[in-house]
RNA sequence: GGAGACUUCGCCUAGUCUGGUCUAUGGCGCCGCACUGCUAAUGCGGUUGGGGUUAACCGCCCCUCCCGGGUUCGAAUCCCGGAGUCUCCGCCA
C-alpha cells in the first residue's frame, strides 16, 4: 500500500514510476481525486458528530418542553449523523481500492522495460565445459534421488518425491543455509504453510498472483507460496524496536499453482507445485532498507559460493517487479543442460510498501510511530538442486558434492549412480 | 464436536448487573521536573493508537474499551453475529 501522503505532496514522483512500470498514470489521478473525496465527507460527518455529543450532554439536565425540542433535534441529528457516516465509509472503500491500485514506487536506478529488460550486475564463476551434460533429472534419477513418476502418480503433474541422497541434499543445502543465518543474526523460523485470508492479503498475494495461491475452501485458508507471508505476518499490527533490523530465515514448504505456466519447464523439478525454501526477510528503517537490501543480496552470493554454482546477478526491470517490491535483485545460476542462467534467487526491497498494509512500525528518534521497511530473499530452494546436481555432473553421471555441504552429507565427497 | 469463562489505553486492573460529568479507575513500568552529597526513597507532571484541520507546530475536533452489525437523543455498559484465549467433556493421533 502506497503512501498517501507522497502521492499528495509528489504525484509526478509517482506518475514517473507508474511509467517505468509500463503501468497507467491515470491511476495517480484516480486516487487523488478518491482521497479529496474521502477528506470531504469525514470533515462533514466530524461536524455533525461534534454538535451531536454536545447536544446530547446537554439531555439530562434538560426538562419538559426543553428536553423534548433537545430530543427531536438530536433525533434529527442522530438520522443525518448516521447518513454522513454511512458516505465516510463509502469513500473510505473507495479509497483503500484506489490505494490498493498502484504499485510500490520504484527505486531510482531500476531499468525501466520489462521482463527482459533487465540490467546484468555481474557473472560469478565460470560455466563448466560438459560434453553432453545430462539434465538433472536424468542425474537424479540415476542417483535414486528424484522420482517424477511416482510424483505424479501420487499426486499429479508437477510433483515428485526426493529421496535417497536427494532427500539429503536437500536437507543438507537448508542446514547449511540456516547455519549462515543464524551465524548472521537471524532468527530461524519454521513457518506456518496456511495462513488466513488477512495475512495473505496484507502480504499481497491475493492481488495480482491471486490465481497462483491454492485456496482451502473448507476452511478458509490459504497455502502459502513462500514464508515471507507468514514472516511478514508474524508482526503485522505491531510496533518494533528497529534500532537494529530484526531479521528472520524461515524454512517451509511454498505450494504454487503454477497457473498459467502449462507447457513451461514440464521437465524435472524446476519448476513444481511444492518445493522448500528458506527465505530471509528483514524489518528495519526505512532509511536502512537499502543497505539491507544490499546485505540479503550478499548473503545469497555467499550461499552460492558455498555450493560453488557459477551465477550472474541480474537488476530486475520495473516491469517485472511484482507491485511490493521497490527494487528487486535475482541470482540465476548456470544450468548446464538449457546453457543458460535460471533464477534461483529473488531479493526484493519492499520499502515501506508491505509494512504500511500490515500495519508493522517501529518508533523514530523522537518516539513517533513510523511504517517500518520489509525486505525478503532467498537462501535456498529445493530449484537449486537443478544447478547443483548439472554443475558437478561427472561423465559417469556420479556428483560431487561441494565442500561445504560434505559435513551435513557424513562426509561424502561423491553421489554415486545406484542400480536399477 | 459439545459446555462454560474471559478479552478495557505497554503489563495488571476498576467500571458492565442499574446506558449520560467514563472526556475510562488504580497499580506497575517508562519519560520529564523538583528534592537529596550519590543511589534509593518521596512529591509533581506526562505516558493507547489512528484520522481531520495546519506549510509545520500549538491548539481544536473525530474515531478507538477484541472485531462487525443493531437498539437509543446518547453504548465500554443493552441485543445479535464473529474472532481469539483459557477450562472441562467427547473423539482422534
Amino acid at each position: 500500500m502506497i503512501d498517501l501522503r507522497l502521492v499528495r505532496e509528489d504525484p509526478d514522483a509517482v506518475r514517473a514510476s507508474q511509467r517505468l512500470r509500463g503501468e497507467p498514470e491515470s491511476a495517480v489521478d484516480d486516487l487523488l481525486a478518491a482521497d479529496e473525496r474521502r477528506r470531504l465527507a469525514v470533515q462533514a460527518f466530524e461536524a455533525l458528530r461534534a454538535e451531536q455529543k454536545v447536544l446530547g450532554r446537554q439531555v439530562p439536565a434538560a426538562a419538559g418542553d426543553e428536553r423534548a425540542a433537545l430530543l427531536a433535534k438530536t433525533k434529527d441529528l442522530a438520522a443525518e449523523v448516521r447518513r454522513t457516516e454511512g458516505v465516510v465509509a463509502a469513500r473510505d472503500a473507495d479509497l483503500r481500492a484506489a490505494q490498493l491500485a498502484l504499485p510500490n514506487v520504484v527505486a531510482a536506478g531500476v531499468p525501466a522495460g520489462g521482463e527482459d529488460d533487465y540490467v546484468v550486475l555481474r557473472e560469478v564463476g565460470t560455466p563448466p565445459d560438459i560434453a553432453d551434460p545430462r539434465d538433472h533429472l536424468e542425474l537424479g534419477e540415476r542417483l535414486g534421488a528424484i522420482d517424477i513418476e511416482r510424483g505424479a502418480k501420487v499426486s499429479g503433474s508437477r510433483f515428485y518425491f526426493l529421496r535417497g541422497v536427494g532427500a539429503q541434499l536437500q536437507l543438507a543445502m537448508f542446514q547449511l543455509a540456516v547455519a549462515q543465518a543464524v551465524e548472521r543474526g537471524f532468527v530461524p523460523m519454521i513457518t506456518p504453510a496456511l495462513v488466513k485470508p488477512a495475512s495473505m492479503e496484507g502480504t499481497g498475494f491475493l492481488g495480482a498472483h491471486a490465481a497462483e495461491v491454492y485456496r482451502l475452501e473448507a476452511d478458509d485458508l490459504y497455502l502459502v507460496g513462500t514464508s515471507e507471508v507468514p514472516l511478514a505476518a508474524y508482526h503485522g499490527d505491531e510496533i518494533l524496536d528497529l534500532s537494529a533490523p530484526v531479521r528472520y530465515a524461515g524454512w517451509s514448504s511454498c505450494f504454487r499453482r503454477e497457473a498459467g505456466s502449462y507447457g513451461r519447464d514440464t521437465r524435472g523439478i524446476i519448476r513444481v507445485h511444492q518445493f522448500d525454501k528458506v527465505e530471509m526477510f528483514s524489518y528495519c528503517r526505512p532509511e536502512d532498507a537499502a543497505a539491507e537490501h544490499a546485505a540479503l543480496l550478499a548473503m545469497e552470493e555467499e550461499m552460492l559460493a558455498k555450493v560453488e554454482l557459477p551465477y550472474r546477478v541480474i537488476d530486475v526491470a520495473a516491469g517485472d517487479l511484482g507491485s511490493s517490491a521497490a527494487r528487486k535483485y535475482d541470482c540465476e545460476a548456470w544450468v548446464p543442460s538449457q546453457g543458460r542462467y535460471r533464477e534461483v534467487t529473488s531479493t526484493s526491497n519492499c520499502t515501506t510498501f508491505q509494512a504500511r498494509r500490515l500495519g508493522v512500525r517501529y518508533r523514530d528518534a523522537e518516539g513517533r510511530t513510523q511504517v517500518a521497511a520489509t525486505l525478503n530473499g532467498t537462501l535456498a530452494t529445493t530449484r537449486w538442486l537443478v544447478a547443483i546436481l548439472e554443475n558437478h555432473q561427472q561423465p559417469d553421471g556420479a556428483v560431487r558434492v561441494p565442500a561445504a555441504l560434505r559435513p551435513y552429507l557424513g562426509g561424502r565427497e561423491l553421489l554415486e549412480p545406484v542400480a536399477g
